[in-house]
DNA sequence: TCAATAGTGTCTGTTAGACATTATGGA
DNA sequence: TCCATAATGTCTAACAGACACTATTGA
């Protein structure tokens, strides 16, 4: 039976100050391509809801459910292991700590991959960067309690810029999204540094007056 | 032939401090429901990438072409009139003025449409919203000249929330979008209003700190 | 003691929001 | 003259960015 469309996957977690992304073994050899996102083919109208056929897949391919995933879009060019017209993508994110030595993560930034997905990863990375405001995903790509210098690597990854230390503190503060835990966490020389959790106490209440980044 | 997806239209054109959204004849009875927004069965993989075709068919069905487009996703839940599995949706905007006493083009906010189409609405004005801070969608919902007042109102059309008059155009002005005409437009009784016209001269080049909105 | 990192206090320039004021037309 | 709307000036509070400084650990 004709597939009628692929599911792919883009499963991100951070390690080392750079996005790891998921993929498995399976894709065709040619042109050296060995490995590709995660996807499913369908081939008939799925009784489940996309999310849900994605949440599953998900946690299949990795073992363990992620805390936050959307969807990136439907993409039709380029070519696609499943050979379907289109594909639709979802970006979930995994704390730091879920990539192993693993050869399933690889490098995002060197991933080499069917063309289709290379555009989906492209703009799965993309689209992160303005997601980061509105959507808890840095939280969710750390464990449960964390440095604020992890918290802050995390969003440089997520906006591909540095970010002032002591501003983002502030601004974090003002937030009221994080807790200091009574831990501390002591690596390599320095002074030791306090874990914090994600506890949300409310939206920021000032909603500021219009920003023109107009991309043209 | 089974159809494969469904491609489905937002267009969207404001009026009267509203969104108006283009519908067309042909949806199922059932229901009362005898309006849907355009959309374009695929049966085969098409040749043309999905942003060609959408292109095509909201030039097709509004008798113009759009000057901005981007895709909103792909939906599988809810009835859909092309009864396919997945519909991708594509939003554009027409400028103020494209809405005449055309049946065809019906206010947002009361629009009575197939459960899929109806969700797919409301994630594209959802999607706007974030949206607007990052590509011109505001200029062309507008004619090629207008005043700085229609501009604010279709930026709270955007938002979904006022804007203060003083800092929206101090804001507008830091960020040299625009550029006034030597026309001016009297309406009613006050003072006549500038015209302007959309003509960025840079991206604004100060990028701020983080901002945490984090939805909960 | 030194190096390295965590965390904070202070200063300054920018800007959003409030408010007031002037400008300019029609009724 | 009065009213409605456009456009702009001033003040203030909030905040981002820079810088410096203190705090606390391991080497």
């Amino acid at each position: 039976m004709r597939n009628l469309f692929s599911l792919d996957l883009v499963l991100l977690s951070p390690r080392d100050g750079e996005w790891y992304v998921c993929t498995a073994a399976g894709a065709p050899k040619a042109r050296g391509i060995s490995r590709a996102l995660p996807f499913m083919a369908v081939s008939k109208a799925p009784s489940e809801a996309l999310p849900a056929l994605a949440k599953s897949l998900a946690t299949k391919t990795v073992g363990a459910a992620s805390r936050w995933m959307t969807q990136v879009g439907a993409f039709s060019d380029g070519t696609h292991p499943a050979d379907t017209p289109i594909s639709v993508a979802f970006v979930a994110v995994y704390p730091n700590g879920t990539v192993q030595d693993d050869e399933g993560w690889i490098r995002a930034e060197s991933a080499v991959l069917p063309s289709r997905q290379k555009a989906v990863l492209k703009a799965t990375l993309g689209m992160l960067k303005h997601a980061v405001e509105h959507e808890p995903i840095a939280f969710h790509s750390l464990p449960s309690t964390f440095t604020l210098r992890e918290l802050q690597q995390v969003y440089e990854l997520l906006l591909e810029r540095p970010l002032h230390k002591a501003s983002f503190r502030r601004s974090l503060q003002a937030a009221q999204l994080v807790e200091p835990t009574k831990a501390w966490r002591a690596e390599g020389r320095g002074r030791p540094a306090q874990l914090y959790k994600f506890a949300p106490r409310r939206r920021r209440g000032s909603v500021r007056g219009v920003r023109f980044e107009i991309a043209r």
